[in-house]
DNA sequence: CCACGATCCTGCTAGC
DNA sequence: TGCTAGCAGGATCGTG
């Protein structure tokens, strides 16, 4: 589930919460289903992070890093339903929970994950760091992705715009839900061939991307059902959604009805009037 | 390069 | 009401 906008928002709230706290020792004090630590044992991982500090926290792609000494890196990956949140001590338990890190001063760093997708994993350096991130592509908001660069990315490319853009190897941070929105944004079939598109329609796009996952932000995130911020609390995107979730509703735009088809195995919604098939021009 | 299916899990719900 | 098939914010791996 958590795409840029819901990762982003976490790491902003994290970053508030527990930079500066030291954990405890052991450094895992709660750790029900080891397959969720994906580099270590928990009573390995709880030594090797005892007595660290966080240092400092940022995100890349849909994944949550927290720094620690000497460049040693906690890496989540919250998958569909996976949260990270911290809590004061002495919090009642959270539902799902598969991990837990302690911190010196009792309030708790937890991860709950119903579906148990999420992963979480240690690297003891920039080195290992890099090297497990450099199967990722560019980061659509930072300043050097370029208007330039995705046409670059995408102008020969034959695949579907769907699937295409849920590719993280191709650019980060997009999944099902900003897909979908950034499709109907820029009035595109989601399953047009990358190559078909004109120039002016790969600049929509670029820009429809982009102002998709900035307002989702500017709203913490869309929480249809599980996902949570850096507090345990939901975002409001969810109500400001163009189409995705939306199948029988009224386009925002024209009224036409919104359906829902699937594309590369998963759900897709449009307006087939706003989203024809084909390019308008052709 | 591209499409498709299976896999990792649990819970909810649409449809019978 | 009760059961069950299918789907849900992701990503990877294998096949053709």
């Amino acid at each position: 589930m958590p795409e840029l906008p819901e990762v982003e928002t976490t790491v902003r709230d994290l970053r508030r919460l527990i930079i500066e706290r030291v954990i405890a020792d052991p450094g895992v004090s709660f750790a029900d289903w080891p397959r969720i630590i994906a580099t270590y044992s928990p009573e390995v991982l709880g030594q090797l992070i005892a007595g660290e500090k966080i240092l400092a926290l940022r995100r890349r792609a849909k994944y949550i890093l927290i720094e620690l000494s000497q460049h040693k890196h906690l890496v989540f990956h919250r998958k569909m339903t996976g949260n990270l949140f911290w809590r004061e001590p002495g919090a009642i338990a959270d539902r799902y929970t598969h991990l837990v890190i302690p911190f010196r001063d009792g309030s708790e760093l937890r991860f709950t994950d119903l579906r148990k997708f999420g992963r979480v994993y240690l690297f003891l350096n920039e080195e290992e760091l890099s090297q497990y991130l450099a199967k990722l592509g560019p980061e659509p908001l930072e300043d050097d992705f370029t208007e330039e660069l995705f046409h670059q990315l995408i102008a020969s490319r034959r695949g579907m715009l769907k699937p295409l853009l849920l590719n993280q190897g191709l650019l980060v941070g997009l999944g099902n839900i900003y897909v979908n929105e950034a499709l109907f944004v820029s009035g595109l079939h989601p399953k047009r061939s990358a190559e078909t598109l004109k120039p002016e329609e790969r600049t929509l796009l670029y820009h429809a991307i982009r102002q998709v996952l900035t307002t989702a932000i500017e709203n913490r995130g869309t929480t249809l059902s599980d996902y949570l911020d850096g507090e345990g609390q939901k975002g409001r995107n969810q109500e400001l959604l163009f189409i995705h979730n939306r199948e029988g509703k009224p386009c925002r735009n024209c009224g036409t009805l919104i359906i829902k088809i699937m594309v590369g195995q998963r759900g897709t919604y449009l307006c087939p009037n706003c989203q024809p098939k084909l390019s308008l021009a052709n």
